[in-house]
DNA sequence: GCGAGATTGGAATTCACGTCCAACTTCGAG
DNA sequence: CTCGAAGTTGGACGTGAATTCCAATCTCGC
């Protein structure tokens, strides 16, 4: 596969986040009217939908884990770099509608998309692990039983949350989001004082 | 669509949770070899593929919904009722791991199942809110700050974990692994006593 | 035995993906 | 400037899968 032009790459992002999750069920032709890329350059760069679809994915989650690792790398204890990280995670999300859902809904087909697959794990479940573990060290995060199951449910939930929020009518703000979140995450669900 | 008869249900279950997810990718002929029912059958009951795969979802959920709603009424205070809610919406995954990963799938696209995410409201988040409610009225769950996204949370949490050890090679025991996320539901990530 | 609906094989149609190609443009090297 | 390689594009075409259609059975209750 070639090197996609910049610009080329910016449009189709654009357009994934108008269509939302039903790129997958979008004609070609569909993408070709929303973005203005003729089809047979489409298919010069691209092998095919699913590579488009692929390339699409690798992009937006390219740069969730920029963020995160900018992120996860900063000051501040465990805790709060975790903290950061959910939030940035969130207001990723929130501002990319589209590929989010996507990114979501491509899950279920890990099998079908290792390198997808991996490089989540790679953009997240990785640095929270890692948090989680240095939390451990650090003394500001409780000792899990598995930090693999943790880091998978933080993901499974923040993803969850953030879906239904962008299905709502009415979106509401990703720090506010967050900020309602984070004393269960906290906390969790046991009563006050026990 | 015509009433679908309950050995054709039956046959289409099984071959979904064969085929996994990837029964979106599926070849109509091919659900038709796996389950010998024959293509101008299928047609007779249903619109086509999408259809099929919303009845499959829709029957798959019903099934879920059954359960939960028996153990969210079952004994015990809030905090154990939801405790068994959680496992019995493991095991359901673990024991249909295709209409699982199917349904994991398609909540991304929910937008154009209507009718599945209600199902699943009904069958996961109203329970969920209700015990999350009761329980802060019976003093064994901690108050939420808001029990829609608590419920949300819960539900991709465990949605996400499951889906991670259904695509493992190894697949874990349900219950085991419910034993070792309940400290972290329950607890949280504070560290301990603070 | 009869008629309505269920069931089915197989031909015919449709539709979207992907291929192909020939014309045209860009652009850097010489 | 000139040439050639690579990028860009319109449009015709091939292909495979989904879906429709239909006519021939089959299976009931009556």
């Amino acid at each position: 596969m070639r090197d996609v032009p910049e610009e080329m790459a910016e449009r189709l992002l654009s357009v994934a986040n108008l269509l939302g999750s039903s790129v997958e069920s979008t004609r070609i032709d569909e993408v070709v009217d929303a973005s203005g890329i003729p089809r047979a350059t489409l298919y010069y760069y691209f092998d095919g939908k699913d590579q488009m679809l692929a390339f699409l994915l690798r992009e937006s989650l390219n740069r969730l884990v920029e963020q995160a690792g900018k992120v996860a790398a900063g000051p501040g204890d465990a805790a709060s770099r975790l903290v950061e990280l959910v939030r940035a995670q969130l207001r990723y999300m929130f501002e990319n509608p589209g590929t989010s859902q996507l990114l979501f809904l491509s899950l279920g087909s890990a099998g079908a998309m290792p390198e997808v697959a991996s490089r989540i794990d790679a953009g997240f479940h990785e640095p929270v692990r890692r948090l989680l573990h240095e939390g451990a060290a650090d003394g500001s995060i409780r000792v899990q039983e598995s930090n693999d199951l943790a880091s998978s449910a933080l993901f499974g939930a923040l993803t969850s949350v953030g879906l239904r929020c962008l299905l709502s009518e009415d979106v509401p703000d990703a720090d506010g989001v967050v900020d309602s979140l984070l004393p269960m995450f906290w906390n969790g669900l046991q009563p006050e004082g026990e």
